[in-house]
DNA sequence: AGCAGGTTTGT
DNA sequence: CAAACCTGC
């Protein structure tokens, strides 16, 4: 039976164990990468280099029989499967609502050819936590307890060595174009071994500190896994296996996991909140959209708000694709609560700019910081920008590092201290944005 | 997954 | 007198 293995833009390496036990007795396999040309717009470029090691480290584990295609999967993978004579079609799809979609599109073009999902990059696939009345959760405590005693499997432990593949090329119909090489060297090296390899170096050296470094962005506190886990190069289930509950920085890893299934499963539920405010009484909230709320949307862009914290995340994105959680929290709560944008602007900025950004993470983690998302902070809870920073950053190592301007000055949070000239001047007043940030909550409901 | 402004506690 | 703890927004 030819077996047409595709992958979309979110190539998730990780899945490549349960593809392989899944057609280990078929040698007719082909892998499948299309890559969407919008992808390779400037927006998509970050994501794109990592995703360029994730393919060409592929290719290799494939020994060069991975084929490459550009065009939009849902018109591509029909004519792919007509081509091949596939019967059947392996996807190795993710969560968005685009996904769905997609896989609905696919699934209806190639008429009676069945369309297998193969596995998701989760613990537990969205949808299978639920309430004993079958509703989803909204809140993310209880929705962990039950996910706990869920369960989940073992990772498969044949490796994607186990598969046969037929040879792609005499394919007609496929675009021999390399991999685009940005020729930009990422901090992290892409692929299986090397997430398995930086995974082992977390959970041995750094995991027992994770409790207590995690919201420091001037130590190496988090794991730096995201980009791993949103291109699949790791499965959760693999990392799962080595959080004994037993010692605590692991045991809190595991929770931020959870939170990861939780947010995917939300999205799940609520297709809609990938965009749109999943509490919908914040649709009548008042956002700036004028020529002066674009300025400041700029500035923040850019790193140059004149809040040393807020810039030192802004620029660390601009220049690496990525960003400390806790700087996350700080800049995303500064964008609606202090400058009054719609959290869409920064979630879009966001989305394109990271590395790891994931729809449903990083649409919730805004709608979170905005307050109209499941389990939002509630809306009198306004971070502010001066004591997050001088909080989690307390020598001010992390500002130092992005913000060369503040490398030199004796308080770089600048809670008292004086502004170096080179620096912005801040361009809103905390405490005034703060009053109307709350007045614009409260007149939600008048 | 805050903040501010208070009160109590510990040295 | 500073750190730790409490409480309403």
């Amino acid at each position: 039976m030819p077996t047409l293995l595709w992958f979309r833009r979110d190539l998730r390496v990780g899945d490549l164990p349960a593809l392989s036990a899944a057609v280990a007795d078929d040698p007719e396999v082909l892998a499948c990468f299309v890559l969407d040309p919008r992808l390779e717009a400037s927006s998509g470029q970050r994501r794109l280099q990592f995703l360029g090691d994730c393919l060409r480290q592929l290719r290799d584990d494939l020994d060069g029989r991975l084929l490459i295609t550009r065009g939009t999967a849902h018109e591509r993978i029909p004519q792919l499967a007509r081509e091949i004579a596939a019967s059947a079609v392996h996807v190795s799809g993710d969560f968005t609502p685009f996904g769905q979609r997609r896989d609905q599109q696919v699934q209806s073009a190639l008429g009676g050819v069945p369309l297998v999902s193969t596995g998701s990059p989760y613990l537990v696939s969205p949808g299978r936590v639920v309430k004993d009345d079958g509703s989803p959760y909204r809140v993310f405590t209880p929705f962990f307890r039950r996910w706990r005693e869920h369960g989940w499997r073992r990772p498969a432990s044949s490796g994607p060595e186990s598969a046969r593949w037929i040879d792609p090329s005499g394919v007609p119909g496929s675009d021999p174009a390399e991999i685009p090489d940005l020729g930009v060297e990422l901090e992290l090296p892409a692929g299986e071994p090397a997430a398995l390899q930086h995974w082992r170096g977390f959970v041995e050296a750094r995991s027992d500190r994770y409790e207590s470094d995690r919201d420091r962005p001037d130590r190496d506190g988090g794991s730096r896994m995201s980009a791993y886990l949103k291109f699949g190069n790791i499965h959760p289930r693999t990392m799962a296996v080595d959080l004994d509950m037993r010692c605590p920085g692991r045991a809190a890893y595991l929770r931020q996991l959870a939170f990861r299934d939780f947010y995917a499963a939300v999205l799940h539920h609520w297709p809609r909140s990938a965009w749109a405010n999943w509490n919908r009484d914040f649709d009548s909230i008042q956002t700036d959209t004028d020529a002066e709320a674009q300025r400041r949307f700029e500035r923040w862009k850019t790193g140059q708000t004149g809040f040393p914290i807020v810039d030192a995340g802004m620029r660390e994105l601009s220049a690496t694709g990525f960003m400390h959680n806790r700087v996350r929290m700080i800049a995303a709560s500064f964008l609606v609560k202090d400058l009054h944008l719609p959290w869409q602007w920064g979630a879009r900025w966001f989305l394109d700019q990271l590395v790891d950004g994931d729809m449903a993470n990083n649409q919730h983690g805004w709608q979170w910081a905005a307050g109209c998302g499941t389990d939002a902070a509630p809306y009198f809870r306004v971070f502010n920008p001066t004591l997050q920073g001088a909080k989690f950053d307390p020598d001010g190592a992390y500002v130092r590092r992005w913000v060369p301007e503040l490398a030199d000055v004796e308080d770089p949070h600048l809670v008292k201290g004086a502004r170096p000239r080179d620096y912005p001047a801040p361009i809103v007043d905390h405490r005034d944005e703060r009053a109307e940030a709350l007045r614009r909550y409260l007149s939600i409901n008048e």
